[in-house]
DNA sequence: ATTAATCCTATCGTTATGGTAGGGTATTTT
DNA sequence: AAAATACCCTACCATAACGATAGGATTAAT
């Protein structure tokens, strides 16, 4: 179970939208530098984001994208699901053969809960959050920058 | 993001042994069976789970698959893990040339909160939890078979 | 020895993933 | 008008993962 790359650039793509356009067009061969990522493959993520209603996008010289509406409007899980799919679908939804089975029903309530788990960590934030938290972040490391790293206990990784 | 079938499988076939062992062994062959899963390829998840130390096997004939420990003793994330592997896995753990980036640590910060939250769902649960739901289902279905189906609000599913 | 069970390994077709590429279209600038 | 710039559409490709099947090897009871 593993986040796929789609999801993990295409996110950064959009903080990266909304940090960086200041009311105006940000082109995706900035986005691209900014993130390292190949702008020819950065292209799909952006279609795919376009096709979802999260970005617009004009034409033509001195065109790019911006954001289709507000950072605090646009939720996690939208940007999610508009690169990854449906989050943590079961297929036997309307197989009546597979579903009639009790036991199966058990497990299948169990993966409903997982996908409402993910729902609502991707659902409850925005795009706005998060660039609140990369403002916050990015404050952080100006100001404390000493080189002595604080580790998360559980995760493993550098903290503040 | 979808639930593999190796995992959907593999859980419906531990709450199987759990719920069909009487002390004893269960066959694979019956796992198979009652799950309507071919044997052949069940028999790939049973090695996973054995694997993994959550179920023994004894060979030859008259042998079969035990759980490894008490029901209750084994949560179902040990399971989910066992068969789909780590969860929700971000790879940048130690790209320090890409971890190094704030905007980057914000997004990650994201999918930790992701696995998190799908820990905490099968992490807190037991394969004894699952059991004692199951049965709950099965005794409902039992005392109210009268054709009338209800339909669970929030997933639209048969309940029964 | 026979039988019945798990075990190991290989294979196979299909789909998804990650990424590249070529050429097309729209728009601005010169 | 033409060049430049930027998005857009479509195809392709290599690799890996997924779902599943199969052959034969072990182990142990009868």
């Amino acid at each position: 179970m593993k986040i796929s790359t789609r999801a993990r650039y295409g996110m950064r793509a959009m903080l990266d939208i909304a940090v960086h356009s200041d009311g105006g067009l940000v082109l995706l061969k900035d986005i691209a530098a900014r993130q390292e990522i190949s702008k020819r493959y950065l292209e799909h993520m952006m279609t795919q984001l376009r096709n979802s209603g999260l970005v617009v996008s004009e034409r033509g010289a001195s065109g790019g994208y911006r954001l289709a509406r507000d950072p605090g409007d646009i939720r996690l899980d939208e940007i999610f699901e508009a690169l990854e799919g449906e989050i943590a679908v079961v297929e036997c939804i309307r197989d009546a053969a597979i579903c009639s089975r009790a036991d199966e029903c058990v497990t299948r309530d169990l993966w409903c809960e997982v996908a409402s788990a993910i729902r609502s960590v991707l659902g409850t934030k925005t795009l706005a959050d998060l660039k609140k938290r990369y403002e916050r972040v990015k404050e952080q490391g100006r100001d404390s920058g000493r080189g002595d790293v604080r580790v998360h206990s559980s995760t493993g990784r550098a903290v503040k």
